[in-house]
RNA sequence: GGCCCGGUAGAGUAACUGGUUAACUCGUCACCCUUUCAAGGUGAAGAUUACGGGUUCGAUUCCCGUCCGGGCUACCA
């Protein structure tokens, strides 16, 4: 993956005094599910800050519960990931396969006195926070404490899981670099699973969640931990994990979510959620980029348009905000419209040859100057012309098609529109004998031979031009007409001229 | 139910540690440009800063309450 650059001072937060050791962030997706918008952007914004920094950024696959875990879906999250040009330095790790960690992290907590054996079923633990029968009806009780924490099982027999023994009053508190100081009271927290129960021969089972990102973010040295609020209220249990492990809590950065337009968790059934169909959709990475940033985090100023590099210079913790922000497509496309229009043409072509590719317009002699270059620059010209016009990456095929092939078909809504007028193919076949004994083929010869034959015939130039936009393209939305000629070349114009005129005949 | 976090125009955000016309972007509408449609340009509408109290000379900024939204409350992550 990325090369790591050389450590450099940490900037760092004089009240998070973070000594001079560099920044190491991870991002940790659960293989349950596919790369959705919350996740890529907390991996983006985990991303900006380690490589913003010169930092360390590492990929974690939390994948510990075997029940809920597809291991099948790893690969487009990665995939997502890529796409998103989100790299990492050090990992994948995969939690399944660092067991034994966690086990000696759990034993050690038991030898300690920080955890014990509860050998309650877990239908049964008398712990927690359960629902009771009331005279109200159902209602909620307050943490408890289950017996097995003195060593006496009420109900005994069975293999134990391991929970941690949570103090008995008291708060604990952290440092949360976007909500500040946070304090919670321990009578608040139960008694969470270390270690689920054995099963078969087995002594202890798998970790939880809680154990395994305590255990593995101290052995990675994680300094930052960047993830979503609603992780807000597990970090007291972590908080109280890394002191019973001997080891200093991380920065803790928690971002707010993000809301489906009626301001719910965002789910499948607000659509599209899943990254890796904003890339088949044909989003441009660095305009989706720009646009996640900016859900939730703001580099304090009025400029919205951030290239990446703009985003790595500006990006910081303290700009990140409280809010939930809500996902709006809308505006999603209007960055991609601006990348679409201002990138450089040669970050652009690389994308356009990708999609002519994958719709089999491509043709070999485009790529790369060659020889004279010629039909690089030809396609380097045309993909320029039709940009402002396109939206999202595969309009370059459908929409754009009569440029990159001469198999196409003229949409019927834009004959409706502009081929009504009776004098149009008589005026068409003219422009056609016009244009073919053009000697010079450039913009202001076909301006000037169209005019004339709108003139001659008595029309006025807009029902020539219209009629023939459709004629030449297919389409009632073009480039500019003339603009258009001079890329399709002059006997491709004259053709499809007569073709036109050919299909009146026919019909 | 308990605990926790939020609440600035439809959306994203801004407004130095409280200071006076609440700013920018998307979207919406209008006009200009014009060869279609975009883009671009200009302008407009849209916010009693959720609501109600309080502190203060002064509150979007501080405090309390209410309402609304979200999160956690699993041998899920």
């Amino acid at each position: 993956m990325a090369t790591l650059r050389a450590s450099i001072e940490v900037p760092g937060r004089a009240h998070m005094n973070d000594k001079t050791s560099a920044v190491r962030v991870r991002f940790a997706p659960s293989p349950t599910g596919y790369l959705h918008l919350g996740g890529a952007r907390t991996a983006l914004f985990n991303w900006l800050f380690a490589r913003g920094q010169g930092g360390t950024m590492i990929l974690r696959v939390e994948d510990t519960d075997a029940e809920r875990n597809k291991p099948e879906l790893v690969g487009g999250i990665l995939d997502g990931l890529e796409w998103l040009g989100v790299g990492w330095d050090e990992g994948p790790f995969y939690q399944s396969g660092r067991t034994e960690l966690y086990r000696a992290a759990a034993k050690k907590c038991l030898a300690n006195g920080a955890a014990f054996l509860c050998y309650c079923p877990a239908e049964k633990y008398v712990g927690g926070d359960h629902e009771e029968e009331s005279s109200e009806g159902p209602q909620l009780r307050r943490v408890t404490r289950c017996a097995c924490r003195q060593g006496r099982p009420a109900t005994p027999g069975g293999k134990p899981a391991v929970r941690f023994k949570v103090p008995l009053g008291g708060t604990t508190r952290f440092l949360d670099a976007v909500f500040g100081e946070r304090e919670f009271s321990n009578d608040e927290i139960e008694d969470f699973v270390l270690l689920r129960s054995g099963k078969d021969d087995q002594e202890f089972g798998q970790s939880m969640y809680q154990l395994g990102v305590v255990v593995d973010d101290i052995d990675m040295r994680i300094t930052h931990v960047i993830r979503g609020a609603d992780h807000l209220s597990n970090t007291p249990k972590q908080v109280l994990l890394y002191r019973a492990l001997g080891a200093e809590p991380p920065v803790f950065a928690h971002v707010p979510l993000i809301l489906g337009p009626d301001k719910s968790r965002l789910s499948k059934r607000h659509g599209a959620t899943d990254v890796n169909m904003y890339r088949a959709e044909g989003f441009l990475p660095e305009a989706f980029r720009n646009f996640l940033a900016l859900l939730g985090w703001s580099p304090g100023g009025d400029e919205e348009f951030l290239r990446t590099k703009d985003l790595l210079r500006k990006f910081s913790l303290e700009g990140v905000s409280r809010t939930n922000a809500v996902f709006d497509r809308p505006k999603l496309e209007w960055f991609n419209t601006q990348y679409l229009q201002k990138l450089p043409i040669q970050e652009l072509l690389p994308e356009v040859e990708n999609e002519l590719k994958r719709s089999g317009l491509w043709k070999p002699e485009w790529a790369a100057p060659g020889a004279d270059g010629r039909d690089h620059a030809w396609l380097s010209k045309t993909v320029d012309l039709l940009r402002p016009r396109i939206r999202l990456l595969p309009d370059f095929s459908s929409w754009s098609r009569a440029f990159f092939s001469d198999e196409f078909t003229r949409d019927a809504a834009a004959k409706e529109k502009f081929w009504t007028d009776p004098r149009v193919p008589e005026l068409l076949g003219r422009l056609a004998d016009r244009l073919e004994a053009l000697a010079e083929w450039n913009h202001d010869a076909c301006d000037h031979a169209s005019r004339a034959v709108a003139e001659a015939g008595g029309v006025k130039a807009g029902l020539l031009i219209n009629a023939t936009r459709v004629a030449i393209v297919g389409q009632a939305v073009a480039p500019p007409l003339f603009d258009t000629m001079v890329v399709l070349g002059q006997q491709r114009v004259v053709s499809r001229l007569r073709d036109a005129v050919a299909s009146f005949a026919k019909a």
